[in-house]
DNA sequence: CATGAATGAGTATTCATTCAT
DNA sequence: AATGAATGAATACTCATTCAT
């Protein structure tokens, strides 16, 4: 804002994030299958030669993409430090956050389904989506741990797989086409009571 | 060599088998993306034209992968009469059917995991491979909510969503790349708690 | 030869000798670096894709375009057993062939040209180019070897390389843009002197 | 930094020779055919566009590096008055200057064939290689004359052509992938041989 | 039924060249 | 002088599909 740096760098990296973001759109659109440089580069208004300038091939070009992502979900992930809240309202706030997904950013979802995917036989791309996911997985099992251990979960809950169940109900749901706000609540309703510690009298919770 | 027997249908139709199989093998092996027809064909050992003549267009052969896909769903599906078995059995046969196509059929669940993808933005692939993810979900939903009917699963349950959450747990485990037996077997048990009845001394069960 | 095969191989080895010619008149116009698929295709009257279909790749090409010139030299060279005559003939011999290439294939000198260049560092060109020069030389050795044994040409003269002076001398007239049959007459009565041997009364010799 | 000192000048002619230079190195590892300005930019260490600055098109590379041939053999030619040298040491000493080329300056002759390859269809180029031959031919012809008139040389020698077998023979030489000094020494023993006056004892010459 | 040959419409990538800074 | 970015025109190669036999 102020003086405006020789912004070199900047213009490039804008186009490098302009693109990755016409990508992740067409990713969308048409799935990685029916991703076609052109298009692309038709979308972000340049020429394909200019496309090939900044994403020299292919294939560097589903890196940025995964880059791209790994930055969106470290973004939602990092901002929010969440360790002085409950085991349960931690819980809620995954449930919020999902939810925000679905509702505001799911093409960040499709395009993170394509990319798990396309990872069954790409390496790199294997390499580079699988931690993420277990991260994920790995954040979630600490909640529900923590949540065994204060008493607010249930006694026997096993935090790994119920981590899997959990994050697997939320990203199972979002490949139902026609769900709804409601059942997204249902659901939710279901996951508290499938961990939750059943000798525990209910609060006014959420 | 003889005089041709009279099962020329057949013939066509084994074709027709023959190359659903080879289509699906493709699939697991490079993805939808990666599908060609030719590799299709050189792989059942005929022509292009001759893989041309038995099933027209690409469009149909996906028509032909995924109503392969429906045989093998139904097939495991029907097979097995389990209303005379408890809730619980159910679930349990649920489990190990899972677990069977984990270990024999994993190719299986990568076609429906590509198919799914691609119904995503195919409406043709998609009104096809929707209602058998749907027909799961009931299957899953009627043995849960029988189970809460004779007390062996929780009062408080919501068959529908929790239907979802079971069926997005296996699912999901199947998409973790270095998954185990042993895994699987906790998030097995892990499920069943999660259903559960907490007020049921629990028997023997596996 | 008598009633026509079904000429189903017969069809497709037409097609590439005619790709083969086609290459070889555009490698003289254009030379290797201008040799363009579409050129070629379109010179045969045929579609790239069909182009592609007969000689899959480009390196391909230039694979059936070194054996097109192999085939051409080995025809010259086998045509025609000359063991039965002298050494002085069959070095006139040697020039007439020259001449005719000079007059009516010059193309083939040109292909070979630019091949030889190619070859220095394309092993795959190299490695049959090579051989045909190699074969030329030894050829050309051996006559001149046989003169020296039975006194028609020099007694110092050394045949391996002698015969690199002769063909040194011939490719590099052939070089020569402006040349005239005269000179090439010129250049080869020199070549004459300059192996004969000294000591015999020149005969009627051309 | 400083006040730039004066020899702007040479320093915008020392990027053009620093381009030639890059220039025919590339030539001699990827061909005429696979020149290309970005690579040739890169090797000077300076950016595209700076190369166009210097040199506005390709086809003025190629001149440039012509024009840096012609540099490149006028200097050896012209370094060494020989005037005072008799026939049979000149051609001694052009023996030994191509010993020189083959051993110390092999790109140089890389770099020649392949621009008297292209001055096949490319007429500037035609025209400015074709000189420098002619001018090697020339210049051995007068030494092979003034042989011949001197009795070094055979009395029939024809200059011309003479000088085209001798050229040849070294240039086809040059051409011969795995030929040893060895080699070039026998094949110079021979052209002596070859232009010899036999009337003449053999002095103790190498 | 089967096949060899053919093809139109792509598809990623390359390259010499230009232009604003 | 120098450079980062941009581009039009190619370029080899691909693929689903068609057709005559």
């Amino acid at each position: 804002m102020a003086h405006t740096p020789p912004h070199k760098r900047e213009s490039s990296e804008d186009r490098r994030q302009a693109i990755a973001r016409a990508a992740c759109a067409l990713i969308v659109e048409k799935g990685m299958e029916g991703l076609r440089t052109r298009d692309i580069a038709d979308r972000v208004g340049i020429n394909v030669a200019t496309l090939h300038y900044h994403v020299p091939t292919k294939e560097a070009l589903v890196g940025l993409v995964t880059e791209s992502m790994r930055t969106e979900f470290r973004a939602q992930s990092q901002l929010r430090p969440r360790d002085h809240l409950t085991p349960r309202e931690r819980l809620e706030h995954e449930f919020f956050d999902f939810h925000e997904m679905l509702t505001r950013k799911l093409e960040v979802l499709a395009v993170m389904s394509e990319l798990l995917e396309r990872g069954r036989r790409d390496p790199t791309v294997r390499d580079a989506v699988q931690p993420m996911m277990a991260r994920w997985r790995e954040m979630m099992a600490d909640i529900l741990r923590a949540g065994r251990e204060d008493g607010s979960f249930r006694a026997d809950l096993d935090p790994e797989p119920a981590a899997q169940m959990v994050i697997g109900a939320l990203v199972g749901f979002g490949r139902v086409a026609d769900a709804s706000s409601t059942d997204y609540e249902r659901l939710c309703a279901e996951l508290r009571r499938a961990v939750a510690n059943p000798n525990v009298a209910k609060d006014t919770a959420q």
